[in-house]
DNA sequence: GCGACAG
DNA sequence: ATCTTGTCGC
């Protein structure tokens, strides 16, 4: 499908939605490193918000200069909720209105950071990856608990790890971001594999725990959220 | 069947 | 996700 067909990947039901999920599946890209995190390029971050009362939807896309870290673009879209929350279905929920987000930029970023999961998912086809596919763009999966998965636990020191698993097979890892921690688990999404996912993290997260351009989309999809519910709008004026 | 379960 | 004060620490 061509990129930015976010209505290809549409579900009204539970049982449609894992349907959408096997067929999106074949189209991830799994056999590219991804861009390298060497401070070239862009990186965007993506996250969402909700106001499940008054049926709204937010989200912002935030891009940062790779080597800076300083933001170069901005875009957020608001609109209602498409989908329940379901565990494993979280995609459904939140990718249609992170893609009219970044339809919104000018340029697409190198890569794009979603707060979630990638790889690590029950039908490995977590939100990073079902962004991937339908936006053509690499993704990695950022997330701030294991979900379902087990992990050692990685050493305090920053930049430590262990691998997150489902059985045996490694899905992502638990990767320590800042000393003394809780780490974050980190997945691969699509065209990019773990140890670039990794390492682009690494880069990342110079300051706090989660990677920069997430906590700047978290702020600017509240801020939109706040904005459309006062005035009870669902785009910009 | 029951519980657990990214955001 | 969201509801929410103070509190500890750099």
């Amino acid at each position: 499908m061509p990129p930015g067909d976010g209505r290809a990947a549409a579900a009204r039901t539970e049982a449609e939605a894992v349907a959408v999920q096997r067929l999106l599946r074949e189209r991830l890209v799994r056999d590219e490193a991804g861009p390298p995190a060497d401070g070239t390029g862009t990186v965007a971050g993506v996250d969402v918000a909700y106001d499940d009362e008054r049926d709204l939807v937010a989200a912002a896309v935030v891009v940062l200069d790779a080597g800076s870290l300083e933001v170069v673009a901005e875009a957020t879209a608001v609109g209602p909720v498409p989908f329940p929350y379901v565990p494993g279905l979280l995609a459904f929920r939140e990718v249609p209105a992170v893609v009219r987000a970044l339809d919104r930029l000018a340029e697409p970023p190198g890569l794009v950071v979603c707060d979630g999961y990638g790889l690590a998912h029950p039908r490995r086809f977590g939100l990073a990856c079902h962004l991937g596919v339908v936006t053509g763009l690499p993704t990695i999966g950022v997330a701030k608990s294991p979900f379902t998965f087990r992990h050692d636990v990685p050493g305090t020191a920053r930049g430590s790890s262990s691998p997150l698993l489902d059985g045996e097979e490694e899905v992502g890892r638990a990767l320590r971001t800042r000393a003394e921690v809780k780490p974050v688990f980190v997945s691969a999404g699509h065209r990019v594999d773990l140890d670039t996912a990794c390492a682009h993290v690494m880069r990342l997260t110079p300051h706090y725990r989660q990677p920069d351009p997430i906590r700047r989309a978290d702020r600017a999809c509240r801020d939109a959220l706040s904005a459309a519910a006062a005035t009870g709008a669902r785009g910009p004026a």
